[in-house]
DNA sequence: ATATTTCATTCACCTATGTTAATGAAATAC
DNA sequence: GTATTTCATTAACATAGGTGAATGAAATAT
């Protein structure tokens, strides 16, 4: 079993075999990112479910005046991506890149055809996979909807305190949807 | 066939046999709401796919404050209500009611496992659905990190112009994540 | 029909965040 | 190693939206 972390993170949601996995696990796609490299960008079909084995990653939407908005910052152990542009061919609205060297596990439409129907836990837990991304959706709109910016960052840092040295202070500033002087000047005070 | 904007709704994203459809059709729960009434309150666990048949609801949720905040908004041609509260059998957070009188027509489990087993066509439409909810509700986060509130405003009501007579203004304006004197405010300088 | 409650609107004032500009440190390119 | 670019921070000022209070209209309850 080359990638424990991939194993635990099935696992989380559904009892697979160690059979079942190393099926899979022979059909991964290894793909190593640099420093400051892109995944995707705007106008292409997603053609790879990526699961995150080291590093993080940014996804975000550019505006009309070509601004960033940092819509989902996802690190080790969790699957990104535009699910919906992978299973539908729709070209995605997304750019999603590294700011940090990151590994990532990808899966292919041939492997997640050959697998769904080998072994159909596999199709459960890209459903509840995708439940969960998308109730974690509905949560950072209540998020946005209910809290200060200060609140929505001091919450961020207690759940991820590694973000401040792994990405650029204006993308958490973006991901928290203020601009880079705000942050600047939230942080001031918890010095 | 008594619902042809349920099947249209099917057809939308789906070939579906007539037949397959009045397989479902048949076991369908037919719900007339009230105007002003509860479909679904915090902590209960959700037992059926709501399909808006006619009049629209309001999706909710409570800050700490007890403040609502209005996180969506859907009509008749839509399927609402916690899909994960429904699957994972997890108490919803989510308020779910009526300011209109309305009319559901509702799935249970039972009927969920008959038809996704008999017809596997339901189980791809249900999986699209909940693919479409998630983009959608990306494209809320971005909408809200990207447009203004007045731009969110008229961007709405060029959508949905009949929402300013169905359900009270104070709750677009808390959909819009502003006040309802900050609403008034806007509205002002488009008359 | 009358009383009560809910709701939309307005206003004056307040505050969080945006804007523009400047500075120095750090990272990157040459 | 030096030049250049990127980034975080600060400050002064601007603005969108919040707050609290008042008013009248509409909806609801009695």
């Amino acid at each position: 079993m080359k990638y424990p972390t991939l194993y635990q993170a099935f696992r989380k949601y559904i009892n697979l075999s160690p059979e079942a996995y190393l099926d899979l696990e022979n059909r991964l796609v290894h793909k190593t990112l640099d420093k400051k490299e892109f995944l995707i960008k705007e106008g292409q079909v997603i053609r790879y479910l990526p699961f995150i084995h080291k590093g993080l990653m940014v996804n975000y939407r550019l505006d009309d005046e070509g601004e960033k908005h940092v819509i989902q910052i996802r690190w080790a152990g969790l699957w990104l991506g535009d699910l919906y542009s992978f299973f539908s061919g729709a070209p995605t609205k997304f750019n999603i890149r590294t700011y940090q060297p990151t590994e990532l596990l990808m899966i292919n439409h041939e492997t997640f055809d050959f697998i769904t129907e080998k072994h159909p836990i596999y199709e459960k837990y890209f459903r509840l996979s995708i439940q969960n991304a998308y109730i974690a959706t509905l949560n950072q709109i209540f998020n946005l909807h209910s809290s200060s910016a200060e609140a929505r960052y001091l919450e961020l840092i207690k759940n991820v305190p590694e973000l401040l040295n792994d990405i650029p202070h204006y993308l958490i500033a973006s991901y928290l949807s203020i601009k880079p002087q705000s942050l600047s000047r939230i942080r001031k005070n918890y010095k």
